[in-house]
DNA sequence: GTCTATACCACGATAGAC
DNA sequence: GTCTATCGTGGTATAGAC
């Protein structure tokens, strides 16, 4: 069961993590999730983890690169699994079904713990911090390019500075909704509960296909 | 111009704002746009305003207050713009306009400060902290209203569920956009450049309303 | 190497003097 | 209304135990 010979040295995950390393990591994405990156103290972590408060330090060198790696370790599967998907994908919503689906699979996989996945992720889009930014920008670089050529094949007629943008407005469209969809209700004041994840994905493929296509060969102009 | 006679009980902003209340707003706002709420310390608000460390927690009882305050200062005139803008909307093209376009202005009026308007804005999206959102919540819940009136008769045939959901994808769209718009030159690799505040603007609405429209009357169902 | 104990320094908040 | 002093807690750095 030996992990060595992976061997990804630009990757924020090292290999054959010790027994606190990991630990470290899952109590880490669980406090993220639920408080926040700031609100959680490192004596927090190191607490439940069972682990002393400069094992974070050691481990990880700070606590902006625990969060980096806790985001890293998240992020990996799910846009590997986005270009997996988007193979097969020909048209506009099969192609936003690509890049949303290994989202909302993932949160209904950790459904059972709350599904905290969704909150970490929605945190993840506002990252306070310019340094965590730019490592998750990094992570997105072939998603991007990808998606981008995908979109560019099955909307001609748009420009690539097109392209881009509604991309950014699908991945923003996605991510915000996700992040206050437990707020619908609150903020509806009772006119509308908060949908179940698989009709928000229904309504999400749909609302933002309709985006991607518009103004090209078979989309509507209006 | 006195203000006085405006009496917001429930408003975050006193009436007759001291001097000093005013300047600590100021100095807190370009501060916090600039490098996020939590990365601002007191110390160098009160130090840059010219006041004492203490001082913000008398004016405003905590950090998280005067956060509140600074951010509904900007929400406040371009919510009520947005719903002046409602009025005369109606079709979805001018429902997505009357939602974007006071914010895209508000960004442009202060592009000479280097439009730090946006960065606050887009941080307040993800508000990290419970008691923050929910203060942002109530700002929204009559615009919520009225926006969700206004898709439904413009967008008929479309559910009360369905309308929040994308107004929610709408909102999330535009905020998250203005946010990694400067992120667009990096994780494309140099194939797009970030376009300007026009060009956002014009192809958000069109991206927008064409999700809005999808499966309706006049709208293509794909 | 892995981990612990402990000592920093900066932060937000508060009390009390002026 | 404003300032000084101080408290508890935060992230970080280091020395040394295993």
């Amino acid at each position: 069961m030996s992990r060595c010979g992976v061997s990804s040295p630009d990757s924020v995950i090292e290999e054959a993590p010790a027994a606190t390393k990991r630990r470290l990591l899952d109590v880490a994405e669980r406090l993220f999730a639920d408080q926040g990156f700031d609100s959680v103290s490192l004596r927090a972590i190191t607490a439940e983890a069972g682990a002393n408060l400069a094992a974070v330090n050691y481990h990880f060198g700070s606590k902006e690169s625990l969060i980096a790696a806790v985001i890293a370790r998240q992020v990996e599967p799910i846009n590997r699994r986005r270009l997996e998907l988007l193979e097969g994908a020909v048209d506009a919503r099969e192609i936003v079904a690509a890049f949303v689906d290994p989202v909302l699979q993932e949160a209904e996989r950790s459904g059972a713990d709350g599904g905290h996945f969704l909150k970490l992720m929605s945190r993840c889009t506002a990252a306070r911090d310019e340094k965590v930014s730019a490592l998750i920008a990094v992570q997105f670089r072939e998603v991007v390019r990808r998606f981008v050529m995908a979109i560019g094949d099955a909307c001609p007629g748009l420009s690539a500075e097109v392209v881009h943008l509604r991309l950014l407005f699908t991945a923003g469209a996605m991510a915000q909704s996700l992040f206050h969809l437990d707020k619908l209700a609150m903020v509806s004041e009772g006119r509308c509960e908060a949908p179940g994840l698989d009709t928000l994905r229904d309504e999400m493929v749909t609302f933002l296909a309709a985006g991607l296509e518009t103004g090209t060969r078979d989309g509507d102009v209006k």
